[in-house]
DNA sequence: TATCCACCTTACCCTAAGGGCAAAGTCAAT
DNA sequence: ATTGACTTTGCCCTTAGGGTAAGGTGGATA
């Protein structure tokens, strides 16, 4: 039996680590002397703690290791497998959103050696009032979970493009999304998608037309909400007030989009003049 | 003027983000109505409420957000682009350990399908003991962090080879690293770079000789730990105790490897046979 | 003018994975 | 018996806020 202080300098972890993973179950020591609570570690118990090493620097959290310590002996491969490669789909997705990153930064650096400000887009969006068509609309409403805006996207909309390619209906325009959500909430967003067409059918209902604040965005997505923000600052200042949600109109598809500046949202806020009190 | 909640709003933050900005200092409302505590911002504060998102979204911290705010109008783009620079390099380290971790984790999976648990090589882990002759060293010994291995390796490594070459010095081995913290510490670490030469000059000194505890690891550094461990659950199990500090010697030169196998690295702990009590 | 509801304030506790420190108890060697 | 190394528990700290409660305000309405 070793004290934790050896069992500590053999694999290479800290005690308090070690007294952590006790506390919560995650790696108990053999044995606890009940007089005075010292714990003692059998040599068994290294490879444990190495393995729980390694799932750590796959960025496994202590509750994820937890659970699949406690899996089973003859269901622990088939789980291992996929639980491994579920987390190097995880990884794969912060990859590539850091790869994303990479480019913003690379790009504002690019406009800060021409003397171009990071935020100085801001001063070139334009707003304009126009006066918008009820439309009708397929819809498909959901909450969506703040991180998986692209899969929700892709998912919804190919479901509606699939109802109309199978009920032959006739598009009227590109897709949009309509926001109710008051306010962003990380945890979840109630989201419509829809699309513009001609025929009442279930699931469609008449978007109503009527005064706008617009905008339109060329380029990357990651600078929308600074649209939203300079259109709600807008309505604010010219003494509108918002009367229903907000919605975006996908002007471009974003897959055939070879560069981001290609892409053209449009992005509607509908408003009414505000009473002056 | 805007109030907190209108403020929240119009840049999408939420006002408990907004009050805790205000507690740290990053994002003061203009006014405050002494009376009653009520924030309110002035709407040109929508800009730098913006810049900040961006720069959060570039995964700096609020203290170094705040540290960029600070900044000079004058120096501001110099600055800027450097710190940038910087975290570009940061996301970088990130995405390559992050790819390293990805090609482990694929690597243990078809390991799995073939029947062979993940931890089962510390099994084949061999552990000799071997008696070595005192080495005459050129040594640099330095604090590294924790962090910084690579970078550390290949410059005090390339620093020693280029005294070698300048003084005409004789190699007599391969690189080695000695460690002198006696754990790991994440924080900071007592690292001797040395090399085995034959000339006796200015800071070299003679490694001892004597009684070894020796394992030959064939793969990638990352299982070294276990390597360690396994030695160190050795030399406790066979009634040795550690004499001095243990060294890794890197037989070939991990530059030239292609495949990870091909890395050869011998470790080894000094010790003795313990008294017994 | 009274009331109501939406909004604002501070204050306290919570997160993941431990690190740092202090006070007190314990072990083993001298 | 003493000493120094080791161990225990307990408390506070870290990031970037989220959640909730209790109480104070503001503007609109009856």
């Amino acid at each position: 039996m070793l004290s934790i202080g050896e069992f500590s300098k053999i694999c290479g972890v800290s005690t308090k680590t070690l007294r952590y993973y006790d506390e919560i179950g995650l790696l108990n020591p053999d044995e606890i002397i009940p007089e005075n609570g010292y714990r003692y570690y059998s040599i068994s118990q290294l490879k444990k703690m190495l393995f729980i090493n390694r799932l750590k620097s796959y960025h496994f959290t202590l509750e994820e290791i937890k659970a699949i310590l406690a899996l089973e002996e003859d269901q622990l491969e088939e789980k291992l497998c996929s639980v491994l490669h579920r987390k190097i789909r995880d990884i794969q997705e912060k990859l590539n959103a850091f790869e994303y990153t990479q480019q913003q930064m690379s790009n504002d650096i690019s406009n800060l050696v021409k003397g171009i400000p990071i935020m100085s887009y801001l001063d070139h969006i334009e707003v304009q009032l126009v006066e918008t068509k009820p439309m009708n609309i397929l819809y498909m409403r959901q909450m969506i979970s703040g991180d998986d805006y692209a899969l929700g996207y892709g998912k919804y909309f190919s479901r509606l493009y699939e109802r109309i390619a199978t009920e032959q209906l006739t598009l009227l325009g590109t897709p949009m999304t309509i926001y109710h959500s008051p306010e962003y909430n990380p945890t979840g967003n109630d989201i419509e998608f829809a699309i513009n067409i001609e025929e009442i059918v279930k699931e469609t209902r008449v978007l109503p037309g009527g005064l706008c604040a617009k905008s339109v965005v060329h380029g990357s997505y990651s600078d929308l909400t600074s649209v939203y923000a300079k259109l709600r600052e807008w309505v604010e200042n010219e003494g509108y007030t918002l009367v229903n949600s907000p919605y975006e109109v996908y002007v471009t598809d974003p897959n055939q989009a070879i560069i981001p500046e290609d892409i053209v949202t449009e992005v509607y806020f509908p408003v009414k003049k505000r009473c002056k009190t």
